[in-house]
DNA sequence: CCTACTGTGTTCGCTAGCGCACAGAACTTG
DNA sequence: CAAGTTCTGTGCGCTAGCGAACACAGTAGG
């Protein structure tokens, strides 16, 4: 495989996360001293299908996909998560595990916190906690918008959704990923997804080869998509936007 | 439309629910007062989508469907909720309203407390709290295998599912629903149904006329359907069976 | 009892997506 | 440069499910 060129190890800080960043600074001081970088390479697997947690972890410039496996191998992708939340929400939860796989579906980084210390933060019941429920009621529309869409929309449709969806994760207007890949998240056929992508490519939406992926036409792009997108999009937004936003602090 | 005859009006006590009935004494002594019974009809919403919740519902002898409507009319159903688990669940995880509704699906009673009181009890971020956070994450799990199940698996299969999942939620092995209804709850077409349910009569798993489904082999049934069932009530079992069942003390 | 309505059964043509097979292009490795 | 691998394009027959239309039976209500 092609040597994966990760992002130019710039400045890092745990505030790229929007989680961490909107974490009321009295309430960051205990955290941060337990915030531990940690690179995050395309495929690799957080958590297995009910396996116990270890760490959460917060992504900056990562994009990890929640995904659940049938018996048969077929999958099916249940939500994306990136430097707005968290990967790990049955610890608080209170399951420890879950039945589905966490899988680094964009390299990048993140930080992760000892699944411990976590807890102990979420029990003292402050702002944290309350940052975390919402983000999980977050989550939960883009889960529940999932199913929806993968009963009425076309492949076509879903992977216009899939992709504003990685793109908002991301600052860049580019993503590496194959269409292969796609398909297990969309939970079909790599065919479906090469028609697909060929129809928003000869629409000028988008620019494709070999595993990378650049969005020409954004505007254009949500307009081809269906209304699912823009449900999770508005409940982000809702949910999500009145976290204080901490300007970035580059910490070398 | 006939006359909708109600499950004979005998004692009801809030414990029927599970999720009240594992709330320890103590902080059930604060809320029982504001407990109110309530008739929950067929074909009631209970919340329409994006509206603010002015109570929580616990059923008793009724199920809930939580329901998503795509703006040209077509739905699908992304949870069922029955007496073992809590309506609005927004309103703790800190969102207030949901893209979804709630409709009745299956005619009974169920206890209401005003939004007020539950928040309050929340916020005092104890067993009450951790009780509830449980069932959400159960909540979640049967919506990401609904989306699982909504891509890869069969109409049949899927009535299957449901089916069973319904029935889980009844102490009886007949339920009143047309399947054009089911059709909506599925979000597949009403034909599909019938096709569906006659395979199941054929099989000898299900009688069913105008109306009225009955299970007549349930371990047939539990063979027919597919792996999300299984994952689903494994989950509930997990995550909700620990609680400690006080024993339903009749309240007339 | 007659009428209207509701719930179910059935048919027909159509389409999206599946599974499979294979070809060619682009990249990687030696 | 040669060989092998990875990614994408394309074609084929097949099936599940869709949309629409209609027949018929059980039920409700005057």
């Amino acid at each position: 495989m092609r040597f994966w060129s990760s992002p130019i190890p710039t400045a890092h800080s745990p505030t790229q996360n929007h989680l961490l960043a909107a974490t009321p600074a009295a309430d960051y001081e205990r955290l941060s001293a337990h915030l531990e970088l940690v690179p995050m390479p395309l495929g690799e697997a957080l958590y297995e299908s009910g396996g116990r947690l270890q760490h959460v972890y917060f992504p900056t410039t990562s994009i990890v996909s929640l995904l659940y496996v049938l018996e048969d191998g077929a999958s099916a992708e249940i939500a994306v998560v990136g430097n707005e939340g968290i990967l790990g929400i049955a610890l608080f939860m209170g399951g420890e595990t879950t039945p589905s796989r966490a899988v680094v579906q964009s390299a990048g980084f993140g930080y992760r916190l000892k699944a411990q210390i976590l807890k102990q933060e979420f029990n003292r019941a402050g702002p944290v906690m309350h940052l975390l429920l919402r983000y999980t009621q977050a989550l939960i529309t883009q889960m529940t918008q999932t199913a929806v869409c993968n009963r009425h929309h076309s492949v076509e449709q879903q992977l216009c959704r899939w992709l504003l969806l990685s793109l908002d994760r991301l600052s860049s207007d580019a993503l590496t990923m194959t269409q292969e890949l796609i398909a297990n998240m969309l939970g079909v056929r790599r065919e479906g997804v090469t028609e697909a992508a060929g129809n928003l490519q000869r629409l000028g939406l988008i620019r494709y080869a070999r595993g990378r992926i650049e969005v020409l036409d954004r505007p254009g792009l949500e307009k081809a998509v269906c209304e699912c997108y823009a449900v999770v999009k508005k409940e982000d937004d809702r949910l999500l936007v009145d976290f204080p936003r901490i300007p970035v602090q580059a910490v070398v």
